[in-house]
DNA sequence: TCAGGCGATGCTGTGCACAACAAAGTAGCT
DNA sequence: AGCTACTTTGTTGTGCACAGCATCGCCTGA
C-alpha cells in the first residue's frame, strides 16, 4: 500500500508530506510504541527511498518531539513522563477553550457532514470498540473541531500538542486500565453534546466542553494508572517501556 | 568566528543546536531578511560542514516555519501576512498570560541576577538606540520571562511563536515607522513594571503587564504601517519584500 | 572463575556525485 | 519586432559509500 501510493506523488514535497503523516500516525496510533527503536533502512525499503529523504522525516518528527536519533545507538520513539503529560494536558485545556474564543467560525457545508459522520462513527464504537479504531475516530473529531477557529498558529499548535499526547491516551487504554466500552459511551456523549451546542452556533460552549472532557479523560487516565499500581504492584517503568522483539 | 567555534563542539548534536541557534538568530535579527534567498552551498562552507548536515537544520527551521525550500528554485526566508501576524499576536497575548497562571515559579538567584543585568541593558538602550541591539535585548528577555513558568511545553510554544514574530517587529523598527527612543522609554518601563511585580512574587500581574506591552506593542506597529502606507502610498507588498542583490 | 580490554557489528552522521527541476537567457522562426 | 522553443545555468533533492560512534560479545590473563 505504501510503495503503490508513491505512485501518486510525483513531486518531492508531497511525498514528504505523506511520509511524515504516515510515520506521525503509526506512532500515535502506538503501531511504534514508545521506546521502540526504528531502523532507518528497513523504513526506506518499506516506502521505496534512499535513507537521505526518510532522514528528512524523521528529522522533522524529531522537532516535534516524537522521534529522537542518538548517534551509533538508533532513532527511539520518545516516551513523555507523567508531570510532562500533566503539564501539556494542562496547557490543552486552556488551548481547547481559546479555539472557541479566538477567531471562531462556524462550520461550513462539507465540515458539517464531517461531523456527522463522526457521529455515526463514533455512535458504531458502541458494539465495536476496537482501541485502535477509537484513536483513529478521535484524532479526527479533534482536526474537525480544530477547524471551528480560523487562527492558524492555534492550530497549528494545538494539533502539535495533540499529537504529543494523542498516543498516551491510547496507552492507557491498551493497558486495560480503562473500560473501553465506559469510554465510548462517555466520547458520544462529548460528541452529541459538542454538535448540540455548534447547532445553535455557539462555539464558545462547544470549545468548553471539549475542554471539560479532555480534563475528565485525562483524570480518568490518572486514576487509570493509580488503579494499576495499587493492583499489579508493577513498576512505573513497566507500564512505560514497550520493548520490541 | 563561526569556523572558530567549530573546533568548541565535538559532537555532532551539539553543532546541530548551534547552526540552528546561530542561523534562528541570524534571522530574527534580520540579518537574513525576509524573502532573502539562502544558499547551502555558501552556508556549508561558512560553516566548514558539508551540505547534508546543514540541511539538517535548515529543514527543522522549516519546520518552525522560518524557511522554505523549493526545489530548483531556493531556500527562502518566510514572510509572514498582516492577518496572521494579528492573529499570532493575539495567541501570544493569551500565552503570555498563562505563563504567569500555569506552573509559575519565583526566580532564583542566576535568574534574578540575569533579570537586574537586562534592566541595566535595556537602560543602556536608552542613549544608544541601535535596533538590532534592541532587538537583542528584547528577545532574552522575553526568554527569561519564560524562565517563570516550569510548563514546558508551554515554553516550547511560546518561544517558537516569539521567534516568528520578532523579526517583523525589529522589521517595523528598522523601516523608521516608529519611533526608536520612545520605544526604548516605552520597553524600559515595561521592564521596572515586570521587576516591580516580580520583587513582591506576584508572578502573574506580572505576566497581565508583560501580556498589556505585547498588546501596545503590536498595535504602535499596526499604527506604524498605517501611517507610512498613508505618508509614502507604497504598497504593502513593497514594505513586506527585502530582495538582496 | 572473574575482570578487563579489545575487536566485531550495526547504527546514525557525513561527504560527494548526480538527478530533478525551475528560471533565465538566447537563438530562430514568423 | 515579437514570440516561441530550446539551451544553459544554478538550485534543491536523492542515492550511495564511508566515517564516527556505541554496544555487545569474546578472549586473554590473573
Amino acid at each position: 500500500m505504501n510503495i503503490g501510493t508513491k505512485l501518486n506523488t510525483p513531486n518531492a514535497r508531497d511525498r514528504f508530506e505523506r511520509l511524515h503523516a504516515e510515520l506521525r500516525s503509526r506512532i500515535c496510533l502506538l503501531d511504534y510504541p514508545p521506546g521502540m527503536r526504528l531502523s532507518e533502512q528497513t523504513l526506506a525499503e518499506e516506502f521505496g527511498v534512499s535513507r537521505t529523504p526518510l532522514r528528512r522525516v524523521l528529522v522533522r518528527l524529531e522537532g516535534e518531539g516524537l522521534l529522537q536519533s542518538v548517534q551509533g545507538v538508533g532513532t527511539f520513539v520518545t516516551d513523555v513522563e507523567i508531570e510532562e503529560m500533566e503539564q501539556t494536558y494542562r496547557l490543552r485545556l486552556e488551548l481547547a477553550e481559546l479555539t472557541g474564543r479566538l477567531d471562531p467560525v462556524q462550520p461550513d457545508a462539507a465540515l458539517w457532514s464531517e461531523f456527522l459522520e463522526l457521529a455515526a462513527r463514533s455512535h458504531a464504537l458502541i458494539g465495536d470498540p476496537d482501541p485502535r479504531h477509537f484513536a483513529q475516530i478521535n484524532m479526527d473529531f479533534f482536526l474537525a473541531l480544530l477547524r471551528l477557529t480560523e487562527n492558524e498558529p492555534l492550530r497549528d499548535i494545538s494539533e502539535r500538542l495533540y499529537f504529543r499526547t494523542a498516543r498516551i491516551w491510547l496507552k492507557s487504554i491498551k493497558a486495560s486500565t480503562i473500560d473501553m466500552s465506559e469510554e465510548a459511551i462517555v466520547f458520544n456523549r462529548e460528541v452529541d453534546d459538542i454538535l448540540t451546542a455548534l447547532k445553535v452556533g455557539d462555539l464558545h460552549a462547544a470549545s468548553l466542553i471539549q475542554r471539560a472532557h479532555i480534563s475528565m479523560s485525562f483524570n480518568r487516565m490518572l486514576k487509570g494508572v493509580t488503579t494499576r499500581q495499587e493492583a499489579g504492584g508493577g513498576s512505573t517503568k513497566s507500564v512505560q517501556v514497550s520493548e520490541k522483539s
